[in-house]
DNA sequence: TTTTTATATTGCAATATTACGATAATTCAA
DNA sequence: TTGAATTATCGTAATATTGCAATATAAAAA
């Protein structure tokens, strides 16, 4: 097999995992990082800050973009990317939420 | 290819890329969800909460213990598991601190 | 000791991901 | 229109993940 079995979990369940396997590769850690690090969007140069070709950044910003986590905007020839405020928001709840279950329970 | 070249990128960034990756599985987001539900640690019955055989939930507990999202317990002939404050903790300010520095930049 | 119960490991088939060369598409400038 | 610059898509090879049957391991009960 190989293909996981999504159609048995719930719809939350399986957009929680799409959004965390997103940022499961640390090229796509590193563009979140960078796109943090510089005080603004981000018009062009992401492929020259990463050890990678250019077909595997523009797929990697394909696959943030997809889940969203960044957002894009056309500006002439070059794309400016940035992070998504209400998804980094709603991935901070997430933990919070456990965290705060977790303050009572458990061992 | 298909191997990631985690080795151009920093400790950190290949650590929080695990501890995304040990996530972005329905059923391991399942097993969060239902450790946290339950009151307590839970000994025994999680493979019979999720749709899989017992080896593939195995499998993913064995995952999720890995990176340190959760701990387990030998208790005679079954284990008692629980989520890891600490895992949840540090994710929680991952993400706060990104939402913090995003009040006041980006578009 | 033997049996039962609970969990782990192995081996393998099916499928998904990663990376990149080649090439296409798009937009601006000349 | 042509050429340069930037990003996307296609095709494909290498590798990783997922799931489970079969089997192993370990502890408690009989």
């Amino acid at each position: 097999m190989g293909a996981s079995k999504s159609e048995f979990f719930s719809e939350q369940q399986n957009e929680l995992a799409s959004l965390f396997k997103a940022i499961s590769h640390p090229a796509r850690v590193a563009i979140i990082e960078y796109l943090l690090k510089v005080d603004s969007c981000i018009c062009g140069d992401i492929v020259n800050e990463l050890p990678l070709a250019q077909p595997t950044v523009s797929q990697h910003l394909k696959e943030l973009k997809n889940v969203g986590i960044i957002k894009g905007n056309i500006e002439g020839t070059a794309i400016c990317y940035c992070l998504n405020p209400e998804t980094m928001k709603k991935l901070e709840n997430y933990f919070s939420g456990i965290s705060k279950e977790l303050k009572t329970k458990c061992c």
